[in-house]
Formats: structure tokens, sequence, C-alpha cells
DNA sequence: GATGAATGAGGGTTCATTCAT
DNA sequence: AATGAATGAACCCTCATTCAT
């Protein structure tokens, strides 16, 4: 019935060092991140470290997938639902999107990511397709029940959810790659959503609906 | 009045470490990239190297920083004539402007940037002061003259010209910086951007224009 | 009278760590070797090991000394007999000796002791009394009565018994150790071996002896 | 016409480091060496052996390969005459191989190959080409113009050969190399070499030769 | 100005060994 | 008796940097 303990302690301890890997890859990215620093901070000693995980790559590689399997984490599904007019639940996805994408913690790891997508680009291909082609996914299937419903005129639901989540991103998301500056307010990021909403429903937005707003339910 | 031939000859000799020194960051990133590969590549000495450059820091920096000057060639200007309909000039802007960013060149150079903006921002600065910044302010103004000739109904027009480019790099660059796509066909690149006009144009076309073209001429 | 059970189980536990151990050793000799690599294999942990034996090099030793006193079997006894010509019998046991050392086993247990002679002489000195020693005493005994029979002309007994096996091995075991070539065939053993004989029996032979001579080729 | 001093320079350091290396090599064997122990007795530091040498299994290899050409040097062709007896010539010849292949340094190059045959046998079949192999050729060559004197009553000359080296070796070598003895004295030699010498010419000396062959016993 | 030998700190990794459980 | 996590020293190797020539 009970996990032996001894299991147990042996995945906290691969969990803290995990979690420690983590911080020293996001603060100084694969390359510079050195397996000592990784062990000094843990406490312990870099053999430590190799009997947890057979080799820096592995480490790495290991802390991107979790990191991955954490971003799925439903940014969106809450908040797609027919039940508000378009312009809110876009709004809402907007700012739910923004505020996941511009954290410390999101923009640190796709730093890494980029800077080792030559090097391991399965990495990279395994975040974005747990990241951003999921949300546009599930974007898509929501702009596509809209159409249904009249709610928008459009055709092609992808490709519109592309162009959101861009428009959404805008150049904000470059400067913060290029650490330009640091986390956007929240008003800043509301506004940038509400600019993105008010193109793409100016854009497709059904044009006889006075306030562009489902009426049914 | 002339410049004493040894100073030439020093500076073209700088130039060639600084064009060897382009390769190699732009292949290994700068983490990799060693002095010795740099150096072999030059067919030189690595002391030659530290002749011209205090330090591998230096050696990069310089390169980023001439590597931007070059960025701010007009990408834009010859494109941006009133001679033509909004929607064919804007055509023409996004193709040539993702023409641009996904070249090999610019792509492995803004990779670089990225994994480095923490260490380096100021080379980061540069880079968008003298690449995106500038794009944006020429298309911005041309929006403003759009606008005032009737061809367009947009009032923010720094904004409406980020947004132009967001549709237009889409998801598109996101998939080349994570090194899960190459650069796109041209055709590709022609779709993106007639999807992001006609979005553009369906948001902010002026209404009565017909063809959402410019009449005179 | 009866031994501990526990006790009896210690040393099957000790007689299955030797057998591995034996295996690692012999493929990989001494320095390559790792506990890691032993205890896996045993399907237990390195600190069984560590049980049984204190360190790795009395793991090793008690390995070798284990191995010596399989060395001492009877390759000779069996077919040093009277009831034979001379030639027939130095071919048997020419023939015996020489599957003996070049079997995989013997070659790499060699290659081994040689290896480490320096770091442990009397490992190497028990493997030679147990072996070699053995062997070459066993075999003066026999010219020894060869000669009192008069069959053959032997003066120095121990000196042609050593001579004798010494053109048994001729370059070949050399090769062997040098990993120049693999076990011989028995069709190569057996033509070194006749090559032995002939020479020996030319050069200590009974001149007119009919009885110990083979009289044919 | 004067070679650049520096190139010289060069040369003369990385002989230099040839011969720690060499020395530290026969002590510890090719495993058991460490790079950190070569560079402190060189006086240098770690790096500037691999300015030398790309790796440690590269030094090792260069060594070996310096070896053998060493090995080669003739240790039977100033021996090999037709002006004295057979015996005379194969006591010389004998005596001068066993000098040379129990000198410590040969010893300790022959343990380092056996225990590195089988990681690297291309090194030990190098060895045995410049060593072994020649000298057996040579005096197979010398056996043969024996013959044609008259002076030997010889077949298979590579067989002889192979038989007279084998016999002069006898036991020793093989202890030797257990490092159960320490090198022969030259009384020693000289005893192993005539028994050996005896008995060659007992089983082919040419019976009625009063040229070549010795009369007595 | 150019060279390239030399450095030494630090990289990732392995391994024999210990010890609390 | 058995485990296996932890250690830390040592391993081979790389690299930015310096400096005498």
């Amino acid at each position: 019935m009970i996990e032996s303990p001894s299991i147990n302690r042996r995945d906290q301890r691969r969990e803290a060092i995990l979690k420690i890997a983590q911080e020293v890859f996001l603060e100084e990215g694969f390359a510079a991140a050195s397996m000592s620093t990784i062990a000094a901070r843990l406490g312990g000693s870099k053999g430590t470290l190799y009997n947890y995980f057979k080799s820096k790559d592995e480490l790495f590689s290991t802390y991107i997938q979790e990191a991955c399997s954490r971003i799925a984490e439903d940014t969106f599904d809450h908040a797609l639902t027919d039940d508000e007019p378009v312009e809110v639940v876009l709004q809402k996805v907007g700012e739910g999107l923004l505020s996941h994408i511009y954290s410390e913690w999101a923009v640190s790891n796709f730093k890494v990511l980029v800077a080792e997508s030559k090097r391991a680009p399965e990495l990279a291909r395994a975040f974005y397709q747990a990241g951003p082609a999921i949300g546009r996914e599930r974007l898509a299937a929501y702009f596509e029940q809209a159409a249904r419903r009249g709610a928008l005129t459009v055709a092609d639901f992808g490709r519109v959810a592309e162009q959101f989540i861009s428009l959404c991103r805008g150049d904000t998301h470059l400067r913060i790659l290029l650490s330009l500056i640091d986390t956007p307010s929240p008003e800043k990021i509301r506004a940038d959503v509400a600019s993105a909403v008010k193109t793409i429903m100016a854009a497709y937005g059904a044009p006889n609906s006075d306030v562009s707003c489902v009426k049914n339910t």
C-alpha cells in the first residue's frame, strides 16, 4: 500500500536536483551552467548528480521535458467557453496566454531552448508540441465553434488562431527575449490583448452582430 | 590626408578576423565558439586575435555591433511608396521583411543574441534599435501617410505597424528560432504575408474603397 | 559436524562474486574493470562486494589465487606414461599443454598477470609455481625415467623439459599474448608439437634405440 | 640551410615529452599512467602535453611506434657472418638477442604491449613486425646460407630460427615477464644460449662437418 | 605586428570506497 | 547480510589568455 520510503527519498532527491538544475540552466544557459555549480548549490557532490543522471545532457533534457509537461497545463481551457461574448473570451484568453509566456520561467526557458535548438532540436520540438501547438489548436477549435454559431466569419480557424496569438505577442515578446524589458505589467498586457482583440474582431467579427456578442444562452 | 598604409593593413586584418569570428559565432554560438577555432580558420595564431581584440567578449560584442549596422539597410524604403495600392505595398514590404529576418544569417544572429541577451543586454538593445525598431517606425510613417490619404482608417500607426509585422511573422518565426523548420519557401512567405495583409485590410481598410485601393495616381 | 547453513550461503555468494569478478577481470583487465560493473553483473550492490572483499585489490588477488589452484589440474600426469614410445608421449603431452595454455581463459589470465606483475609479483609467483613450474617438474621426472630406460640420452632433465616446452610454444605463444592471432587450430598445435618432438628426439633421442623410438617417418 | 630554431625547439620539447611519457608508461602501464603525472614530471602543465599530442592515446601510440623503430636496430646483422663456425655465430647472436629482450626497457615495453594488446592490437602488431619477426627472418636467412654451405642440415629455416630463439628464451623470459626474476646475469644468459646452441647443433648440425661443427661432445 | 608555446583553472565524468538504513 | 546513496579525489581534456621571441 505504502510506497517504499526509500523510493520516495530517491524521488525527492531527484526532484531536488532537477529543481536546482532548472535554476542554474535558466540563469546561465546550458553551456555556461556547470555540473560543479549545480552540485555546489545542491549542497552535494558532483558524483551524486551522476547517480541520478547519466550526463549533463540527460539532466538538461529531463528538465526540459518536465518543463514541457508543465506547460501543457490548461492556460486556455477554462477561459474558452461559449457562455460569453467572443471579445470577452479572447481578452481573457489573451491575458492568460501572455501572463504565462511572459513569466520569468517561461522566458528563460524559451531562451535556453532557442540557444540549444541546434544541438537538441528534439527538445525544442517537444516544447513546441507541448506548448504553442496545443494552445493554437484549442483556440482554433474555439473559433470553429464561434463561427458555427455565427459569432465570427472565419474560414481558416488555425490561421486566425495563429494571428490572434501573434497579435497578442506583438513586439513585446521579442523585446523580452532580448532582455530589453522586464515582464510587462498587467495593464500593458491588458492593453496589448485589447488591441489584438479589436483587430481580430474588426477583421473577422460577424458584421450584423451589434455588440459582436453572442446572443443565445 | 592619406591614412598610413600600415593602419590600412591593420584594418583589413581586423575585418578579416571579424568576418571569421562572425562565421564561427553564428555556427556555434558564443559559448561553444572557441578562440582556437577562430584562429585556425583565420589561418593565424591565437596571439594575433588578442592583438586586435582584448578578449573573446570584446570580439563578440564588436561583431554584434557591426552586424547591427548592417541590419539597418533599407529593407523597407524602396517599397514604401504611395504610388501603389496599400495591399500591394504591404505585400511587397512584408515579403521583403520576412525574406530578411528568415535569412540564415539573420536567424543565427538572432539566436545568438537571444542566447546571450542576459549576459550582454546592451548588444541586444543595439540590435533592436538598428533593426526591428527602425522597420516599425518606417512602416508607421507609411501608415500615417496612407491614413491621411484616406486609404486606411488607422489611429495608432505604430501599433498597427507592429501588428502587421507580428501577423507576418506569425508562428513561423518562432518555429525557425526553435530550429523546427528551415527557411520557408518564397511561396510560404507570400502566403503568410497575403494573409496578414488581408487581415490588416479587413480591420483597417477604408470602408468605401472598392478594392481597398487608393484611387489616385 | 555440519557447517552452519548461513556460512554455506555466505560461501556460495562469495563464490558467485568471484566467478563474476573473474569474468570481468579477464575481459577488461584489472584497471579497466570496475566494481560497479562487477556488482551490476552480479545483480547485487556494490556494498555487498565490500562485505565479502575488503577492496578491489583483495578481490583481484583472491581471484588470481583461486585461478592458480585450478591450473595445477593434471595436464600431464595421465599422459606421462612409460607404456608408449617417447615421441608419442611427448606429442600427447605437448598437445595437452598447448591446448591448455592457449585456451582463452589461460591466455586472458596470463595477460592480466603480466600486466599486473609489477603491482603484485606474489600473485605472479603463485601462478608460476602452480602452473609452469609443476608442469616442468613432471616432465623432467618423465625424462629422467626415460633416460634410465635408455630411451633418451639426456643429462639435465629439467633443462630439456624446459627446452621441450619452449619449443612447443615457439613464437605462437608470443603472438597470442600480443593479440595478433586467436587460439590456434588443433592442426597447428599438432604440427608445432610434432616439430618440437622431432627436434628434441634428434638432439636427445637414443641413437640405437628401437624401443623408444618410432620407426616410421 | 639551417632549420628554423623554433622548429628545433618544438622537436626537442616533443622528444622530452615522449621521453617522460615513456618512463611513466613503462613504470605504470598505460591505464595507470596519468597525464597529470607525466606533466608534473615534465615540469610543465597538462595543457602543454595536449599542445603536442592530441590525446593520451596518441601519446601512447607515438611512444610505442618510436620504440618499435628503435627495436629494429641490428641486434643480429653484425654477428650473422659466415666467417665463423655456426656454434660461435649462434652463441653470439643468442647472447645479443637475450641481452636485448631482457633489458629493462624491452621487458617493460613488452608488458605494456601485452596489457594493451586487446585495446590496441595494431600497436602490438607494429612491435612484432619491427622486432621478433625481423629477427627471425634474418636468422632464417643465415640458416639457409649455412645449409647451402653444408654446415647445417636444415630444411625449414624459418622453423629452426624460431626454435633457436625459443630455446634461448626458455622459461626465463616467462619468469621475467611475471616479475619473478630480474634481468639475468651475463653468465646465466651465456649458459642458456650455450644450451640452446648445443641442442640445435645436436639436432641439425652436419654430422661430418669438421669446419662448422664442434667436434667434441 | 605576428607567433605559438605555455599556462592553469575549470569542464564533464568515473570510480573505489563508506555508511546509514 | 544487503543495500544503494553519497562522497571526493582523480581522471582526460579544453580553453581563454599571456608572453617571450
